[in-house]
DNA sequence: GATGAATGAGATTTCATTCAT
DNA sequence: AATGAATGAAATCTCATTCAT
């Protein structure tokens, strides 16, 4: 998981990266990007010094987060470009999906420009279009969808993610289930939805307690 | 549109007010809810005195910018139950995209739990419920589809338009598109997609130039 | 005094400017550049945030400071060219002993090649090969000594105002002295040394106290 | 060289003690004080807890270099008093020359009075003061220059070397010339200046770029 | 009532020093 | 004994809020 070359840190050190990285996934996640980097310190139990030294500075603690984040989705297209029957394309959504629920704390920055290992992007994005012509050759997307509208299924995730947070944390999976559906030639619901709609209460929790 | 009772403000007062509100809904929007109060004083070009009498807090001026939003929804919202016809329902869902890609300053304050205006929050989700009634007893959504998911679709283009920001504004159009294809009996796409979807220099330039 | 152009400061505003500057070079003489900017803050009785407003970071307090010297200086020179009787240069002289003395807290900044006010540098060294060239004329100074030399002189005052400090602040001028004699012709000594030596206790304490 | 009594270090350790004043010259010299110690202990190709096993602390590292300093002083300094031909001082005076232009790294220090072998300094004035008396008994400097005269010398000599740096490091020869002829009886230049004076080049370079 | 300068608590960052490996 | 990672106090800097003009 080492992004840099460098020499390979002492093995401490290397544990100390990682607990940094889980605490500020973490904390970022809980309290946003704006929580302090002492908090980030104190939830992987070391001091400040210790996150500067392994990160030089907020910002590169937070692209070190998006590019783990881009290093694992690429990891996972690649996965996901075994198979070859059409279904590669919902695979690759679904996992994305678990892992940008999973590590909710930089999703704005995850996908936006920068320069965060601008090849993964550039490869993932590669591997969704090729996905998406599979499923259409197998007849499991209409043809007339295009490769960015599977990055707006992607960036939609995102919307949904942000909001249902822990509350409602697989709501992601009704709404991928509800658009798949719409690429879906005929429109046909996947295995009548595999995840079940959100609770009233749940929603009503999410945006405004007073629904009732 | 001033929100408390109280004595109606002078008519300079409420000038300031609104230039205010505009101001910090472009400043927001540009550079997040972290930018400065001293920016958006600036580009209201009033002091920031002034700022501190009409709101009296940073705080307090978000909510303004929520509880403005979710009035404005609520507007739009009762217009679209004129609709009884089983459109009001993509009707409203179409105006909610406007409404947040128009000011898209506050998008994941507008759908968090707040103490902002809650009533309208509850008739806003009320009246979605009506509204997606109507539309299934006109056989225009599949009848499994729940109220739940009609918040999903919601903040689902919160994710699109906050990650296509000002480079593809209406992408969040072609993504409620396919979303709606997937609430119908059928999932036969509507009118054959109002809106194209966005060109790969587009999606390149939001998620990362190297796409080439 | 204003060094940039800009609007005007408000009176207050330019009043803490001023008082900003003195605690600064009265701070920085007494601990160095490296004292803390709440030092500087606090001596001149006003909040960090202050200090910051006017100045926005420690180097820009410290360029201020320099580009004040360097004014200063050039006014000091204008006011030498005056003297056309081959005085100018041994009034500059002590005139730039006067205020480096004075003004000691940035005293290895002033003379080091910076960004700050590079044109009054320039036209500081025009004057004095000026008045160098002058005082040759009347026969003050040697013909063979060098524009160069001249800035040689003003260095070596550095070295002796930042040794000798507060325990001898006029040490300068015997020095001074000393190494004008050696530019005349003859070396006749001015006035047989305006300033006494140092007494041999004021020169034990500043290099070291066991002299006895 | 060793300065304290104890028992002998072993020979790596003494190495490494030597390798670390020999970065420490240097890097002070580059950088200035304010250089970290991490760097010194890079410089000197050792890790910290070396340099701190060595050097109980910055300060002791820094009073180390100064502590040398005045050991090679004093010896020269004595080596001068082998001259009794009136020609001591001006020897010592070169010499010293030479020393603070090899080691500018504490040059402030070397003449502040501190705790740092204060007897070499007492001594060292103590011989200024003899070759001094020398040099006068042989007429080759005015009989009312003090002894407190030729400190001055020394320190103006740190103001040249600290301004004129790696740029013309013989600058502080022609200063020193030009003082030495202001002390000698008549102001007769020594050899007629064995050093040139600077270019006016390389006096830009120093102050300020555009002379020109 | 409006202005923008002042405030200071809190954030980020550095670095002399200690200590586990 | 040597290494370099860890520490945290202290420094620089920011910005929401207050207040004098």
């Amino acid at each position: 998981m080492a992004t840099e070359p460098g020499r390979p840190l002492r093995r401490d050190a290397a544990e100390n990266r990682e607990r940094l990285l889980a605490a500020a996934n973490q904390v970022f996640a809980e309290h946003g990007l704006a929580a302090s980097v002492d908090e980030v310190a104190q939830a992987a139990g070391v001091g400040m010094g210790t996150l500067y030294r392994r990160f030089p500075s907020k910002q590169a603690l937070i692209d070190a987060l998006v590019a783990s984040l881009r290093h694992e989705l690429l990891r996972l297209a690649r996965a996901a470009q075994q198979h070859q029957d059409g279904s590669g394309l919902a695979r690759l959504l679904h996992a994305a999906g678990e892992l940008q629920a999973a590590q909710p704390a930089c999703l704005q920055r995850l996908w936006r420009n920068s320069e965060v290992e601008p090849a993964a992007v550039a490869e993932i994005r590669q591997i969704f279009a090729e996905l998406l012509a599979d499923a259409q050759r197998h007849g499991m997307v209409r043809p007339d969808v295009t490769s960015t509208d599977i990055s707006l299924v992607v960036w939609s995730m995102v919307g949904v993610i942000a909001t249902t947070g822990a509350v409602a944390p697989t709501a992601w999976r009704r709404h991928l289930e509800l658009l798949l559906a719409g690429l879906r030639p005929g429109g046909q619901p996947a295995a009548e939805f595999a995840e079940p709609p959100l609770t009233a209460d749940a929603a009503a929790e999410i945006a405004g307690r007073p629904a009732s």
